[in-house]
DNA sequence: CAGTGAGCGAGCTTCCGCTTGACTT
């Protein structure tokens, strides 16, 4: 038996050697290092249980009974985990409280076979009192809860072991579809079709600058836009569709759309025209701070201010967190601790002063659906937040950044609203026979700068292109992503942009007669929808509950390891194997890439986890179906996963390889990649005329215009070099996927 | 899946989520 001692054991070794440090000399503390055992792969089944295991890991004959095995690469932490228990008395298992952590700590039990007593414990705070004190408030592995994580387990093997097959005979090899891949692929496929479906609509404004003196009698200038002509609204962003027709709103509003020509003339009428102030109103501007980093958030705010991608964020992250610079993470919570919300108001106070903080501690509650909240926020760790500058010598350059706009983050959380006014003011001036043409602009004031102070938003709160929500435009597609592009991406109007620019206004009477400094026309396009970027997926996939704070950065890696999704600068551009696989799945597997799956499995999974349905009935319905006897009714009724891929036989290949460009275009996926083929044109041999897709086109840059270039260019086709003197034939060049070959063409 | 080349046949590919080192150029 043991000495004495008391084992505890928790996920993650730096946790350990921490909470080692606060429980003493009577308890050892280990770590698991995550999962210890996982389903096995259908290689690692041995022979004996092939038959049953063989094919999924899983037998689902027999309840969906999983076959578990702890890998190679966990041997030596289980052996270390069970020499240590060995010399324990009892046996504490500090996993997290999640799904995964409750999971973790069974299989644990199932694997060590201790034979003390065993006690489960969890505590949400690294504190010498909150540990202690779940010390004293242990409970037993809630089977319920395990249920349910081993009903996740099994159903995304399913469903990816499956499918992937699917993909493998009628798409190409290697290729794989899972629960969380398949959907993320399916978002950026969408997104891409968005854009190609997209028509730009044009539409022309025109902006004065126009100087008026501020309180000490300087001559002030600021910048202004015409919003509407002869009483008619002046069309914008906003009144088009993605057809590029005026909405019925735009059109019941009878809005005005300027052309290049009439805003050109409106512009030289206004040159010499005076302006008047119609109004000038001041609204108050107030600003809250944002919650706490999450997982995602951080990646979000990382990609976008730092230009960092998740994996590097998280990877930086990780640096900091086994340092002891930052707590886990990993996490969805965005809850401070006590400890937390004091360092912070301390490092406010101590910064800024008092009046920088909120009128009291602010918590900040967790509104993400399926949020499993195991951790506390990202934030800098200890009962004292290190100032960024005293790491500044011991991390890296981007640990660094990161940690900095971590702290920031944190002490913004617990700091005052940024409060100001806006002005806006209208003007009114005569532009010939186009008639009254009327003229605003605004700028915001921050009077007090709140949380901005720590954050360094506010010296430069207007001219910030970019939120954190913010999708960028699609980097480099196009030359023309101009500014105007790049604020249309971020779901601002090149008006409020453009306004923005003016931090103040020149206080202005009712009736103050200006005069232009410059009064020119602009033209612009409405912008089709801004590709996804890794931090503005990440955001999707959290709102849809699909993937877990520990696997956003993989999910990325994944879909561009299978070749559906490739990096231009920050944009994601889906390829044409991934609107193939897309279309498949989306046409023969619905409901499984459906973006409400994943949120409908959370659902049934907390049922299980509440122990109101077991697993096994569940995996049955998932996979076997719910037919005529199962059903509570016709509408419930439903084939399983394994009879729609089993009557999958005669799905045509070929239509679901095929992507329609228009006008007798279409694009094809086939084993060698994809390629293009003009149906409305054919070669002599009755056959489309085809051409190669260079791998730098985005989908939708392949109007029908560039595709018939494409086929022009490769219609040189096949060139003769001369006669085979042995069997007559023609020696040709030709063309191929690989490059140029020669082909003897066999005479008739 | 299958264009536009040529031969030979077998064997293999795949999921999500939890956590960190250990590779050896």
């Amino acid at each position: 038996m043991g000495n004495g001692t008391k084992l505890v054991i928790v996920e993650s070794p730096t946790k350990a050697r921490k909470i080692g440090g606060y429980l003493g000399n009577d308890y050892t503390v280990m770590a698991s290092v995550g999962h210890i055992r996982d389903l096995a792969q259908p290689s690692q089944v041995p022979a004996s249980a092939k038959a049953k295991f063989g094919k999924f890991g899983v037998d689902v004959e027999d309840g969906f009974k999983p076959y578990y095995i702890v890998g190679s690469e966990k041997k030596k932490t289980v052996a270390e985990l069970k020499a240590a228990l060995k010399d324990a008395d009892e046996l504490y298992l500090a996993t997290d409280e999640d799904r995964e952590g409750e999971a973790i700590a069974w299989h644990l039990v199932e694997t060590l076979k201790p034979k003390v007593p065993v006690k489960r414990m969890v505590f949400h705070e690294i504190t010498p009192e909150a540990i202690k004190a779940s010390l004293s408030k242990t409970r037993d592995v809630d089977a319920h809860m395990v249920d349910a994580q081993e009903t996740r387990r099994v159903l995304d093997r399913l469903y990816g072991y499956e499918l992937s097959p699917v993909l493998w005979r009628k798409v190409g090899p290697g290729l794989s579809a899972g629960r969380v891949q398949s959907v993320a692929t399916r978002l950026i496929v969408e997104r891409e079709r968005e854009r190609m479906a997209f028509v730009r609509a044009p539409y022309w404004d025109v902006s004065a600058t126009l100087a008026a003196p501020d309180a000490e009698g300087q001559e002030v200038r600021f910048a202004s836009r015409m919003v509407s002509l002869d009483g008619r609204r002046l069309a914008g962003s906003k009144d088009f569709d993605t057809t590029g027709q005026l909405t019925p709103d735009g059109f019941a509003g009878n809005v005005r759309q300027l052309d290049e020509a009439q805003a050109t003339a409106v512009a030289t009428a206004l040159e010499q025209a005076a302006f008047t102030v119609m109004s000038m109103e001041t609204k108050p501007y107030r600003r809250r701070p944002q919650p706490p980093f999450t997982t995602s958030t951080l990646q979000q705010a990382a990609g976008n201010r730092l230009g960092m991608s998740s994996r590097q964020t998280m990877r930086a992250a990780q640096g900091l967190y086994e340092n002891g610079y930052i707590t886990y993470m990993r996490t969805d919570s965005v809850t401070l601790s006590q400890e937390a919300i004091e360092a912070a108001r301390n490092a406010v106070e101590f910064h800024f002063g008092k009046a920088f903080l909120s009128e009291g501690p602010k918590q900040y509650t967790t509104r993400t659906a399926g949020a499993q909240e195991a951790h506390e926020c990202i934030r800098p760790a200890g009962a004292r937040f290190r100032d960024p500058q005293e790491l500044a010598t011991k991390v890296p350059a981007d640990q660094l950044k990161l940690y900095t706009l971590i702290w920031q983050r944190t002490l913004a959380s617990q700091m005052a609203d940024a409060t100001g006014s806006t002005a806006t003011v209208r003007l009114s001036a005569p532009a010939g026979t186009y008639g009254e043409a009327v003229f605003q602009a605004s700028g915001t004031v921050i009077e007090f700068p709140g949380f901005m102070k720590a954050t360094g938003e506010g010296r430069r709160a207007s001219a910030e292109p970019k939120t954190e929500q913010a999708a960028q435009p699609a980097g480099g597609a196009e030359p023309s992503a101009s500014a105007a592009a790049a604020s249309q991406a971020t779901g601002r109007t090149a008006k409020q942009a453009e306004s923005d620019e003016n931090a103040s206004l020149p206080p202005m009477r009712t009736g103050d007669v200006l005069h232009a400094v410059a009064v020119q026309a602009d033209g612009h396009e409405t912008q089709p929808p801004a590709r996804y970027t890794e931090a503005s997926l990440v955001r999707t996939l959290e709102a849809k509950e699909i993937g877990r704070p520990s696997t956003y950065a993989s999910i990325i890696s994944t879909i561009i390891d299978r070749g559906y999704v490739y990096e231009r600068g920050r944009a994601l551009i889906p390829s044409w194997l991934a609107f193939a696989v897309t279309k498949l799945l989306e046409t023969k597997f619905p409901k499984y890439v459906d973006y409400q799956f994943t949120a409908d499995m959370e659902n049934g999974l907390d049922q299980i986890a509440h122990g109101q349905e077991s697993g096994r009935d569940w995996l049955t319905r998932f996979y076997f179906g719910s037919g005529d006897g199962a059903a509570a009714n016709a509408d419930e009724a439903h084939a399983g996963l394994q009879q729609q891929v089993a009557q999958l036989g005669e799905i045509d290949a070929r239509a679901i390889n095929t992507i329609e460009i228009g006008d007798g275009l279409h694009v094809r996926v086939g084993r060698y990649g994809p390629y293009l083929e003009d149906m409305n044109h054919l070669d002599d041999q009755g056959n489309p005329k085809r051409a190669s897709l260079p791998d730098t086109l985005a989908p939708d840059e392949l109007t029908v215009e560039v595709g018939h270039e494409l086929i022009e260019k490769n219609a040189g086709g096949p060139r003769a070099l001369g006669v085979d003197p042995a069997t007559g034939g023609t020696v040709e060049v030709r063309n191929g996927r690989f490059g140029p070959y020669v082909a003897l063409v066999p005479d008739r």
